[in-house]
DNA sequence: CTAAGCTGTGTGGTCAGACCACACAGCGCA
DNA sequence: TGCGCTGTGTGGTCTGACCACACAGCTTAG
């Protein structure tokens, strides 16, 4: 007869990991209340709290006060704040550097113009008329839209950076892959603080947030232009440029 | 007059957040009780540890009973076990779908070997001389080890994916980026049981064994080779071939 | 008959309090 | 000097009280 060590809050995570991993639960379903899971589990209500807490920072759960088909705890999936958090806290508390940041993002962002492009290049091959109905590219209409809205007069700095970072982060959901949409998400919020006082270390802001719009439509034409070392290469030197001129590291190769 | 919309948890992590960024509290740091947080900051005890236990999922507490300088909340810096637990719980939820880790692995693993097998080039072209004292490749030693103990007759396949999942890890810890290494343990941690359910489906483990650990020497090979070309089609190979063969996905290119 | 208001219920949010085990530090005694 | 006891502060857990919220159902008035 085995004690359970596991702590209390412990039981619980571990009980509603259990119920999604099943199938017992899942996005849009409500968790029973806290004191309902709290009797069900013979654990007390605080320690039901403390792992709904932990759910909920992590994209798993949200909570709504009330009655009714909308209230408690309910399922969600919505990792990128969770990656957020844990990246920010991460990088205050110097578990990762800024530099490990950057690189990764390289590598992420990178892969990703290149599989845009990749996947035009498939499209084009099956189906050479751009104008053909079965021809599948990838959906790039929301980043033109940002580019588009970057090109607007009078952008403050904060809002340029803001559609800057939708941008990149459009190009990763023309991808498809939720993983990297969130965790680039996530990368880029937690050197958001920096990013933005890098700004005040250009020697003109106007030259560079030209030179990134420019640079953002050659990554953009590469795409479509079915080029994926291009785009690749694009992107590298796009982020890197970037991070170098605000002096946020690392180098250019 | 603002009124403070933030629970009283999100008072409590932001306070500690800030902490962290202003260097107030860095890892090994310990925080003050439960009970004097809850005074200072003005809520609840029960508060105070929903925000530590969040804290402590993402790595970023550790906490111990009892008294004198190890009792209490410690800050430390572990992103790994809240990677894990975040895509863990995101697969669980649907998330994440498993192929969106499976391509994530492949970009970031092959850009790891890509990067070591570069490391060896620049060393090399500084020092060609192999056996120069100021020659500084990329430390290997431990990815040996961990190929060396896979050779060991007799390992179970619960046995040999940990050593192979610790090669895999090893090959980033060596590239030095902290956010690829946590990354990583936690895309490989949330398809865990995927990857030993998928055993079951191999026509021969015996066969399949031999031919990872060949592929493993191979990527290591490739790498000391100052190939960055090879060793990332092979990494790229051996992680989309075993997902094909034990049917995880996604199939190779 | 319909709409508005009231009541009851269950929800999460928060705080306070009680008690436990733990771990250490300090003190007293052999 | 070493051991045992006591006190203190720590996190861990549970309980209870109360709040605001949101809905559902019922009653009353127009």
């Amino acid at each position: 007869m085995t004690v359970d060590e596991r702590r209390a809050w412990e039981i619980v995570l571990a009980h509603i990991e259990n119920d999604l991993l099943l199938g017992r639960l899942k996005p849009g379903d409500r968790l029973p209340g806290e004191r309902t899971l709290a009797t069900d589990l013979g654990v007390g209500r605080s320690s039901v709290r403390e792992a709904i807490r932990v759910l909920e920072v992590l994209g798993l759960v949200r909570t709504n006060v009330g009655s009714g088909p909308t209230a408690g705890a309910i399922i969600v999936a919505l990792p990128g704040g969770g990656m957020s958090a844990l990246m920010r806290l991460q990088v205050a508390a110097q578990g990762f550097p800024v530099a490990d940041i950057v690189k990764t993002r390289l590598v992420l962002e990178t892969a990703v113009a290149a599989e845009l492009a990749e996947a035009v290049l498939s499209a084009a091959l099956l189906r050479p008329d751009r104008q053909h109905p079965d021809r599948h590219d990838p959906d790039l209409g929301r980043c033109v839209q940002l580019l588009d809205a970057m090109d607007a007069p009078g952008l403050t700095e904060d809002e340029f950076l803001a559609l800057d970072a939708a941008f990149h982060l459009s190009l990763a959901e023309a991808c498809g892959n939720q993983v990297v949409v969130a965790t680039m998400a996530g990368l880029r919020t937690a050197i958001e603080g920096y990013v933005r006082a890098g700004v005040a270390r250009l020697a003109s802001w106007s030259d560079t947030s030209d030179r990134l719009r420019a640079e953002h439509r050659g990554i953009l034409a590469a795409i479509e232009a079915a080029d994926p070392t291009g785009a690749h290469s694009l992107v590298h030197a796009h982020i890197s440029g970037y991070y170098a001129e605000t002096q946020l590291s690392p180098a250019p190769h």
